[in-house]
DNA sequence: TGAATTAGGAAACAATCTTTCCCTATATGG
DNA sequence: CCATATAGGGAAAGATTGTTTCCTAATTCA
């Protein structure tokens, strides 16, 4: 035995006191709040509410409201994109996994989560012109989105179960402007069609 | 003659001092600030800027900041309505129409058109959960929107242009994602493909 | 055990933003 | 010409917000 080096020392405490909160239940509501009321309508007395947290504790963890904004931001970029990976991953061809993933942005552009609103969309409407980092952000979601899809067809195309005239990049970009806007109107209160008809429709841009 | 009483009064001078400034020019700007920053992070003092007025005046002309906003949401409406309107008048067929209005949102939301963003898209995500009023008037526009579309597709459908397998109502609210959508990814900087790609796309739906 | 380090929390602080106030200017009505 | 009424504009009040400070608590390292 060493008693001197020990190896792999895995999570070793850091220094001082440790934290108390769990961040990631705390970035959870965060997430909620921005997208409920939006970046600059959400206060940080909203913040130190939802998340628990007095003012002094938050600015310890991060540096202002925007880094928290940008952690929540990051957070829930990670869990949308499981929930999506997932979706994409159940169904046998690559036209059914389209289908499936559509169904989950029509799903969830209705009732409560709808009305919560998609974090993307939110901040890509209030803080894309002013913020180059958000921007950035954004441009990324829209363009992994992008990706995403345009592979799901491609997927399709080589299983026959998606026609080969298709463009999928192409057609990918127009599949990302009617997810998106499928929260905007969820957000709004007047959502798309039922789900299994909005995709049955939105169906016949890869027919 | 009669001189005691003159007929028809039409625009009898209102009592006080007359208005300075054109209401109509100083919406317009208003206008463009709050879709460039979004209601929340546009301050009185950016109004002031933009409208060329001082605090007080516009204290004068409007009841707080809420009511320019609204104000500025009425004409933003009336002028957006009046240019859909404008660009389903030109074409012959019905389906030939629906792809003019879809040609015109798809350019609206390229350029500089396009980062400055849709008023409407950005009050449904910034305001429509916290204000009953504004998210009224969201789904009012999003509502006339869809019942323009499906009237498109039905004129369609009674010259023969669009088949008559398809559901105008159904259809027409996704199609109403669709455009939504393009502004969304048009604020955000990255814009639906070129016009008349992604209308020939987007006509899909109705095949 | 004591020094060093970090978290928690309430209150104070500084900056900003919306709204009001007040005074002047320009119009109408009699 | 005087009373009445409304607009223009800037200063300042009033309210809210984001951030800092300061003290206490909990933990590690030597």
């Amino acid at each position: 035995m060493n008693k001197t080096v020990s190896y792999l020392p895995v999570a070793a405490r850091p220094r001082g006191r440790p934290r108390e909160f769990d961040m990631d239940k705390a970035l959870d509501q965060a997430i909620r709040v921005f997208s409920e009321h939006g970046y600059h309508a959400t206060s940080i007395g909203d913040l130190i509410d939802a998340m628990g947290l007095a003012s002094g504790s938050i600015y310890k963890a991060f540096r202002d409201k925007r880094a928290v904004f940008l952690a929540a931001f990051d957070r829930y970029k990670s869990l949308r994109n499981d929930k999506v990976d997932r979706a994409a991953r159940t169904a046998e061809s690559g036209r059914e996994r389209l289908r499936d993933v559509l169904a989950l942005y029509a799903d969830s552009s209705r009732g409560a989560e709808g009305r919560r609103g998609c974090l993307v969309v939110g901040c890509a409407v209030e803080l894309a012109t002013v913020d180059r980092e958000v921007a950035a952000r954004v441009n990324g979601s829209l363009a992994r989105n992008e990706v995403f899809l345009a592979d799901l067809i491609r997927q399709g195309q080589a299983d026959k179960s998606i026609s080969a005239r298709i463009d999928p990049d192409q057609t990918a970009r127009v599949l990302v402007c009617l997810t998106q806007g499928m929260r905007v109107v969820g957000k709004a209160g007047r959502p798309p069609p039922e789900t299994s008809l909005t995709v049955d429709i939105a169906m016949k841009l890869i027919d």
